[in-house]
DNA sequence: GGCCACATGTAAGTAGTTACATGATTCC
DNA sequence: GGAATCATGTAACTACTTACATGTGGCC
């Protein structure tokens, strides 16, 4: 259950609610990780009981109350079991993949529109995670900041050779 | 419902039992789709129902038999349909970029462990897809090899990646 | 004798999403 | 007056996976 390991490694640099948790998510990986509050909730609950992690209720002014997390010592273990078990095998079911691959199939336009949609899209992630890096300029943190630069890579190489492909395309005309 | 598109995709260039399926998502694109008999068996019943495609019976000598199923003027339809639909946003939701994001609450150790492991992992990934790309040399299928491609710039720009960073790990030693 | 390839199928479980309910406050 | 932000939570649903059941035939 990776999302239990993802919640106790944002725990584990600071104490923070569930809301928190999943502004988190948005605003630091959304480009690798993402989670639902149907989600979180539920496994912050299950990850009380089990002793991972502590509730503490916080009353707040204007605002409805808070149930700040904190991560138990048995958490920080698990914290740490989780980051040196064996990797899982990563298969990204690309819908645009999926769709580029049956393109042998499909009529010019279809393929011209796929292939723009999809150069319009990566660009987009792409402006947003480099807006990102421009935080971790002097950062000490490698990690995270090898993270997004892995990212940026990734978008970068997709966008070049979608290029190189819409202009084999438009030849074709 | 994505696998109903693929599905739809591999009968229209031909008719081909459930078993077959497997093996056509595994021999041709497992680097980004998968499927478990599970899904497929139930997905081929519920599209017959739906008259996207329709079965036929074929007894075989010392196998068991099978169901050979075609695709129907409905499947082919929808089929196109798949190919025109707006993409799918990609969440990738990557085990090795989330434990690499909390690298710096880790030990050098557990970090080196990990990012050699992921190494062989998509050097691994790499040259299995690089023997399928030698098959594409001349073929005029130009959309099957792109996607070889794009998976090809994708794991190669991740193993020149996770190598530097591995340098810069090595030598706070 | 045991395992693999062929071939289909189901039951139970996992992991998650979407949509809704609740309710206060702030911003336009 | 309505939408957005803050904040938690549940119910229903979706989309799978894993493990098992069944059976033949070939290979070592």
């Amino acid at each position: 259950m990776k999302i239990q390991g993802v919640i106790l490694g944002i725990l584990n640099s600071g104490p923070h609610s569930g809301y928190e948790i999943k502004r988190y998510f948005e605003e630091r990986f959304s480009f690798f990780f993402d989670a639902s509050f149907g989600t979180i909730y539920p496994t912050l609950r299950k990850m009380e009981t089990e002793y991972l992690i502590t509730k503490k209720i916080v009353k707040q002014e204007g605002k409805p109350d808070k149930n700040i997390y904190n991560i138990t010592d048995t958490g920080v273990e698990r914290f740490q079991e989780y980051l040196n078990a064996p990797l899982e095998k990563e298969v990204s079911n690309s819908d645009f993949l999926m769709r580029l691959y049956f393109g042998d199939m499909a009529t010019r336009e279809t393929m011209e529109m796929l292939l723009c949609q999809a150069l319009r899209e990566y660009q987009d992630l792409y402006d947003k995670l480099n807006e990102k890096y421009e935080q971790y300029e002097d950062s000490p943190l490698i990690f995270q900041k090898s993270c997004i630069e892995l990212g940026l890579i990734h978008y970068d190489s997709f966008i070049q050779k979608i290029k190189s492909i819409l202009t084999v395309v438009e030849k074709k005309k």
